[in-house]
DNA sequence: ATAAAAAAATACTAATTAGTATGTTTTTAT
DNA sequence: ATAAAAACATACTAATTAGTATTTTTTTAT
């Protein structure tokens, strides 16, 4: 194989693997001959495209999580102007939840496990996780003031605080079924959301 | 001192400096001998009054986590048969917030944190926090039932969807309010789940 | 074809840390 | 007062793991 071509997809092979662990067994309990050994390449094969462990997580979020974030919450936001608010909301904040696959059910979310994991102690790692967030909220804002605009949604909603409220109990909640062995936080989830969307939609 | 009164002594100092470490750097990166240099005493004293890292774990969870729960969020639903349910819902998912200390504010909640630490991989862990969880979703519903009865709330919100959601929210909150150096999230949170508890409000 | 550079493997170092073994001090029961 | 037991301290072991140094293999440019 082409040595750039080769160079390239081993770090990718890595930074999957990477992410994989991560999202499995936490960010400080995964280690690099892990890691490697599900590469099936040497610890060699790491240092040599990484400086150490904190730049992997560092391009982990970069290139994986936030990816996954914007392609599954932040892209299907971008093409409002021609739909209903309301129903694009729950669209994403609940007929997304019912498609996660067992692993994302049980695993919860990548982005918040590691700003409960290491949101406090690493200030490159919160940084970019906090871009992430800021990111979600500004697209979320922008659709909810459309939809206050166009009478969809009701004039005494205030949209940054409804943003920040959808993005925290969405991920509290993937957080809290952690523990629990089914669905059943989901399904409450999905009602008491439901209720809510239904509930600032202007008749 | 009396033998059974220092062992006991020693034992809730050791309890009490490992919630507060575990709290600040989390379960797996705090270790034996930073938590006893925090007591004065000796990794010896450690291993004398406790069998292992995980008992500690167990332990926190139970006598100081637990506690923290019970005393702060599910006692002040107790009293609940002469009070305005939605007053009373106001009063512990947003003036409590308020009166969070600095280091509450920027830790986040000890029960959440651990969940999102470790909630996938220790199942003794598991159990105890998610029975922690249920008794405050029980407590909550209890208290929204009598609230629909007394028809203070809405008769079409279903009780235990909106307990979910507001343990969930709640918990959310405090786990992305991590990531920031300012309170705008909470501040925000208090005007969405405002909104909402009047939302359900009986008219 | 071959020298240089990149990719990857192997062997090693050094630090951390859970847990144990053993010794010393303090308290208790007689 | 003293033997036993509990509390605590010190010294050690063994395992893990991040990161480095060195060597081998593969690719590239001439």
């Amino acid at each position: 194989m082409k040595q750039s071509l080769k160079s390239k997809s081993t770090q990718d092979l890595i930074l999957n693997k990477s992410f994989e662990m991560f999202y499995s067994n936490g960010f400080k309990s995964t280690n690099i001959p892990d890691i490697m050994r599900k590469t099936s390449l040497s610890k060699g094969a790491f240092y040599h495209h990484f400086k150490n462990k904190h730049e992997i997580g560092i391009k982990v979020i970069e290139n994986i999580i936030t990816k996954r974030i914007q392609d599954g919450f932040i892209v299907p936001l971008e093409d409002y102007k021609n739909k209903n608010i309301p129903e694009l909301l729950l669209y994403i904040f609940t007929e997304r939840i019912k498609k996660f696959s067992e692993k994302e059910k049980e695993l919860g979310c990548p982005a918040n496990n590691l700003i409960n994991e290491i949101g406090c102690s690493d200030s490159e790692f919160r940084i970019l996780l906090r871009n992430l967030i800021d990111s979600w909220q500004i697209a979320l804002v922008k659709v909810l003031e459309f939809g206050k605009a166009k009478n969809q949604i009701h004039s005494n909603v205030n949209c940054s605080a409804l943003a920040t409220c959808l993005i925290g109990s969405f991920e509290g909640i993937r957080g809290i079924r952690k523990i629990y062995d089914n669905n059943q936080i989901f399904d409450n989830y999905i009602i008491g959301i439901t209720h809510y969307i239904n509930a600032i939609k202007k008749k």
